[in-house]
DNA sequence: ATAGGGTTAG
């Protein structure tokens, strides 16, 4: 490149009339150059072209300091070519090594910005203020919890973790590393916080399964507003993860009020809050809701929110409106994510569509491109086994690209417990005690299949396996939002105050149910050992005891939304039918994994799940 | 030049 830098350089002097001797471009020219350019890579590319041109020495920290930042500035950055600029520096300043960090941090590839460190160590060059940020957010980004924690002891030697933002970046660390333990003692400890500090706390407890913890800080954030210490607001962020934690613990009316809230503060047109609206509205069970947000967004949708919708609908089992939607979609062009087509293939799973499933397994990659992941693959297993065909499901794992994880055997072995295939059962269980050993969900599905083909010495042998491995079953609870409460319930809880009132109603329920015609089942043994702790009745299974509780406590004719944690036992499943004929109530409740919509004495479930 | 957000198979 060197020897044709007069040649290069030259085109100009073909133009008339020739300058004698412009002005000798230097380092500094190039600097300027690079700090005033349009920041296009083929802006930059040509201003390095001219820093070798004018000989510049690319070696220079001063250059390599504008242009890897001018580099990593770009999206998507081109990270190999600003990381060879980066290498011909020999002593880079700390600026220089953040700018790297940075660029990898906010990069799909965070791994490298840990050797960026490495080698900003091995330099002896000390790390400041914005290090440790950078770094936290690669780290959280990789879930590197060991690498995290190494940085967090030496932020605290070298007193950088006194600093608000080092403290914010572990507090969102641990949380995206599932220790929200871990975050909150950092959290807990900082003497001075703001809005980011209130937001990576609450949204470490809402994406780890804490919601309630969620409410409870947010009490607190706004409360501290008043009174001494910070001088925060919530914005879209908070209400984001607030929103989270209502969809999470089905809070309907609690959602609803932030939901008036968003409106007044202005807040609706945030594209994120939107699309957390919806799903909100969707994992509420209310439908309507979801597809009004959704039309209301105008120009703030996105592709997540068609997606959001999409996945929403075939939750609620309204699987041919969601592919409805997919259609339209397709219609205005707009380009679906891998995401998208996973509520696709998931809305015709739950609604037993299998062709069209396999039609939009096949244009996923034909038309869109998208590579079939884990995820996908999972979801075909699904759709074959749930419609029967579970000898085809079991090839489709045989033949599939991936290496099949513990979730696809887990979907076979609820297959087979469905489909009474003792066999195959088998062979997904000997597979998933290698994969993921002592996983209580297995022993129950296993459980269920060994009952279903009536093999009660099995069923005995595996509860004695898992009494003796110390496997425990995941209790069952049940939530009912009513008021500005959301209570829960376990099986047989007595501990709520108008317990008595709520066992009376129950006896009332049944002899009512008993006048429907319905007998409780004395093959409840399967039902039992499928859900709950199998000491008590039937009768009080946690969504009993709550529906029950709603029945008592609301108006006639509303509808009652119960949240459960597994899945709806076959019993309960037949109850609650009947509860909504007999009491013309309109029961939602949402399983582990679906909704179901009671009406008149039926299900939207078609009694499928 | 510093930190944080939504959708995902049982």
């Amino acid at each position: 490149e060197v020897a044709s830098s007069e040649a290069a350089s030259s085109p100009s002097s073909s133009s008339p009339p020739p300058t004698p001797n412009p002005k000798p471009p230097t380092l500094h020219r190039c600097v300027a150059l690079l700090q005033t350019c349009p920041k296009t890579l083929a802006a930059l590319k040509q201003i390095h072209a001219h820093a070798i041109r004018t000989r510049v020495p690319l070696a220079h920290p001063l250059l390599a300091k504008h242009l890897v930042f001018a580099l990593a500035a770009l999206s998507p950055s081109p990270l190999p070519y600003a990381h060879r600029v980066f290498s011909l520096v020999p002593n880079p300043t700390v600026f220089t090594f953040n700018t790297m960090i940075r660029a990898y941090a906010e990069s799909p590839i965070p791994g490298p910005a840990l050797l960026v460190h490495r080698r900003m160590r091995a330099a002896g060059a000390p790390p400041d203020s914005h290090t440790y940020p950078f770094l936290l957010k690669a780290l959280a980004k990789l879930m590197a919890l060991r690498d995290g924690e190494k940085i967090h002891a030496q932020s605290l030697k070298n007193g950088l973790e006194t600093l608000v933002f080092v403290q914010n970046s572990l507090v969102h660390f641990y949380g995206a590393c599932g220790l929200f333990e871990s975050a909150y003692k950092v959290f807990e400890r900082m003497p001075e916080r703001n809005l980011v500090t209130w937001n990576s706390i609450i949204n470490g407890f809402a994406l780890n399964g804490r919601p309630n913890e969620v409410l409870t800080l947010f009490r607190e954030m706004t409360a501290e507003n008043g009174g001494g210490g910070g001088d925060v607001e919530p914005d879209g962020f908070t209400l984001v993860s607030l929103l989270c934690a209502c969809a999470e613990l089905g809070a309907l009316a609690l959602g609803r009020r932030v939901h008036l809230y968003l409106i007044k503060v202005g807040l609706y047109r945030n594209s994120h809050v939107g699309n957390a609206l919806i799903d909100l509205y969707a994992k509420c069970g209310s439908v309507e809701d979801a597809h009004k947000v959704f039309d209301e967004m105008g120009v703030a949708k996105t592709v997540v929110s068609w997606t959001s919708l999409i996945v929403g609908l075939a939750l609620n089992g309204l699987g041919e409106e969601a592919l409805e939607l997919f259609r339209v979609m397709e219609r205005e062009r707009l380009v679906p994510t891998e995401i998208t087509l996973l509520g696709v293939l998931y809305a015709c799973s739950h609604c037993g569509l299998v062709d069209d499933g396999f039609r939009y397994f096949d244009r996923m990659r034909e038309e869109y491109g998208i590579v079939p992941k884990i995820e996908h693959y999972g979801c075909m297993v699904d759709l074959l086994g749930r419609a029967g065909r579970v000898e085809e499901a079991h090839d489709y794992i045989a033949n599939m690209p991936s290496e099949p994880n513990a979730v696809v055997w887990r979907t076979l072995l609820g297959a087979c417990a469905m489909h009474k295939k003792l066999d195959l059962g088998e062979a997904a269980w000997a597979r998933l005690v290698e994969l993921d050993p002592g996983h209580s969900g297995d022993y129950v599905l296993l459980s269920n299949l060994y009952a279903a083909v009536g093999r009660w010495a099995d069923v005995h042998r595996l509860r004695r396996s898992m009494l003796k491995g110390g496997v425990r079953k995941t209790p069952g609870h049940s939530l009912v939002e009513l008021g500005n409460y959301v209570y829960e319930f376990v099986m047989g809880d007595r501990s709520h105050p108008e317990s008595e009132k709520i066992y009376e109603k129950l006896e009332e329920i049944a002899k009512r149910l008993r006048l429907e015609g319905y007998a409780p089942r004395t093959t409840n043994v399967l039902a039992d050992i499928e859900e709950e702790e199998k000491e008590t009745a039937l009768n009080y299974h946690s969504e009993r005891l709550a529906i029950a509780f709603a029945l008592l406590k609301s108006a006639p004719g509303t509808p009652i939304r119960i949240v459960k944690n597994l899945r709806v036992c076959a019993d309960c499943h037949l109850v609650t039918k009947l509860i909504s004929k007999i009491y013309e109530r309109e029961i939602v409740v949402r399983d582990r994994s679906r909704f179901h919509h009671f009406r008149g004495g039926a299900c939207s479930c078609k009694d499928y799940w």
